[in-house]
RNA sequence: GGGGCGGUAGGCGAAUGGUAGAGCCGCCGGCCUUUCAAGCCGGAGUCUGUGGGUUCAAGUCCCAUCCGCCCUGCCA
């Protein structure tokens, strides 16, 4: 049973407009549509039973996990993980053309790398194509669909003509028209035929999950938790193709029925997806099914206000692995676009994630991606947990970009020394890189002001750690303040100038902590390496 | 062309029809400080795309208009 329904006392007695009215009910729903079926004390088993949330995500194989594509499987994730649901994963390889395995691939690396862990097998939907096709039959014969024996190519003339026309494209159902006799002669001759549904018509549809005002001229109404009611006239309808004149199923015959298979309560997705709602509920309804609950949450936007692109940074998801995003990250900021936590808060985990999300926190304008936002909370992720967490994710992250980091243990050491240092992996690898690596040139402009004509201070310097007693940041930082002061010189001049023979730059970790970690060796090793550079630049 | 959906500071977003801009990112300034972050403190940005209407009261409801996105495929 629909957890969305109609027969609740009525509470909005005439005494408002039709308009409240309808702001009311789109309220309920979208309370109803959360909140679970799971005990509600005093009201029995009617309609209101134990019944188990599926939600499902069914990205097609025809290209990488894109970002929006992760952020409507995400609400599906959490939507049933907080519910008490399952989650189902289903690959729509359905256009044999255009799908393509190793996208599959890459898209079941994406949704395990965010940690976006499914129920159950992986559907492929290509797989269900008998079934399909059995259930196209099954339309024709009940008289829901007919064959159209039209050519493609009028087709396209007669959209063309109505384009240029200025004028509305439809089927104009030639074949609609067509006797079943001439029908069967024509398909059993080989005719090359496709299977059109036919829209509604004339009459008011059958109510869907809660009553609403009734539609004049038929056409399609139905519940949507986050937009209301949505309706589509009749004449803004169309006879659609469910199947292919080469007998392989189209997109909305497939959903509906791999739907329905896998008893979907909940379908949950962009937007995009609202016009094509009412063709899917056709099929439903000619097949006597159900409907389940949609939710059609906005889009991504890039920062041009229009459908994000490549050019916004990445569109794949799996680039942001390789850029050092953690998924955590991904995931809280993916939430944040369109949903936002009762008490404000930001930065959240997985499980608070799980244990926060709600639909009805959920808005309908569409956001634009913000890669700054994101790069805050990967950092406030990424230092979020123990220098050790943190040395591992480094260590896993250079080591398959090729680079052969420390021991984790030495990176640990170094981390907590780099401090909060870097928002994704890869900045906190250039900050900490210098450890491993030896400098092989210097900021220019740093080595201009805090070495060049200063081969004196350099070499009292180098002395100076050689003879330190004891090689550790905090009395390393003492004595030259101290040496500064002596020195008639300010404790920054020399901190830099150590700082640039160190590590090269003129900004790094804390310079006197990063020298105890260096080791006095490896330090007067590198200070004799911008002795060195200091003469021959001479 | 037709239809659907959306519009609160630069971005994300709060706000039972009741003082709008909570909070966050970013930006600017300050504190801290050996550099840079982090952290803390303060600030700018404005009146809900626009115009009508309903109401004692509208970001919220209605109409129009503008802008954006989507659908209008033998793609999904």
């Amino acid at each position: 049973m629909p957890l969305a329904r109609g027969d609740r006392p009525a509470r909005c007695d005439g005494t408002g407009t039709e308009a409240n009215r309808r702001r009311r009910r789109n309220r309920d729903l979208r309370r109803d549509g959360h909140r679970s079926h799971r005990g509600r004390r005093g009201r029995r088993a009617d309609d209101e039973k134990i019944m188990t949330i599926i939600t499902r995500f069914p990205p097609s194989p025809t290209g990488t996990l894109h970002v929006g594509s992760a952020r409507t499987a995400l609400f599906n994730f959490l939507f049933a993980r907080a519910q008490g649901g399952k989650f189902l994963l289903r690959i729509e390889d359905t256009d044999r053309e255009r799908s393509r395995a190793e996208y599959a691939d890459q898209i079941i690396a994406a949704m395990k790398w965010l940690g976006l862990d499914w129920d159950g097998e992986i559907v492929y939907q290509s797989r269900n194509a008998g079934i399909h096709r059995q259930t196209a039959e099954r339309l024709l014969e009940q008289g829901a669909a007919y064959r159209c024996f039209c050519t493609e190519e009028s087709l396209e003339a007669k959209r063309v003509a109505m384009r240029t026309q200025g004028k509305p494209y439809r089927y104009d159902r030639t074949c609609r028209r067509l006797d079943h006799a001439e029908s069967d002669r024509r398909a059993a001759a080989g005719e090359r035929f496709v299977v059109r549904v036919i829209k509604p018509a004339g009459s008011a549809p059958p109510a869907p999950q809660v009553p609403a005002s009734p539609t004049p001229a038929g056409g399609i109404t139905y519940q949507d938790l986050l937009h209301g009611t949505i309706t589509l006239r009749e004449e803004d309808l169309d006879d659609i193709i469910v199947m292919k004149g080469d007998g392989r199923p189209l997109y909305h015959l497939a959903v509906v029925c791999d739907d329905i298979a896998a008893g979907v309560t909940h379908v949950i997705r962009g937007d995009d997806h609202l016009d094509n709602t009412p063709k899917q509920i056709v099929i439903y309804q000619a097949l006597g099914e159900k409907l389940p609950t949609y939710v059609h949450i906005p889009l991504i936007l890039g920062s041009d206000r229009k459908r994000l692109s490549k050019r916004e940074g990445a569109e794949n998801v799996l680039e942001y692995r390789e850029a050092g995003f953690l998924p955590d990250a991904v995931l809280n900021f993916l939430a944040l676009l369109g949903w936002s936590h009762p008490e404000g808060r930001e930065i959240l985990g997985r499980d608070e994630l799980i244990r926060a999300f709600s639909l009805d926190r959920v808005g309908t304008a569409a956001a634009v991606f913000d890669l700054t936002k994101l790069r805050f909370l990967n950092g406030k992720h990424v230092h979020g947990g123990p220098p050790e967490a943190r040395a591992r994710l480094l260590a896993d992250y250079l080591t398959r970009r090729g680079e052969t980091p420390p021991s984790t243990a030495d990176l640990s050491a170094m981390l907590k020394v780099n401090g909060e240092r870097g928002d994704t992996l890869a900045e906190i690898a250039d900050y900490v890189r210098f450890f491993w690596v030896r400098p092989k040139t210097y900021d220019e402009q740093a080595f201009k002001k805090f070495l060049e004509g200063r081969k004196d201070l350099v070499e009292k310097i180098r002395r100076e750690f050689e003879a330190l007693a004891d090689f550790e940041g905090e009395s390393m930082e003492i004595f030259f303040r101290d040496f500064s002061e002596r020195g008639g010189l300010k404790f920054k001049e020399v901190g830099q100038a150590i700082r640039v023979m160190l590590t090269g730059k003129s900004v790094s970790p804390p310079i006197f902590q990063s020298a105890a970690l260096l080791g006095r060796t490896e330090t007067l090793l590198r200070i004799d390496a911008a002795q060195e550079a200091l003469a021959t630049q001479k």
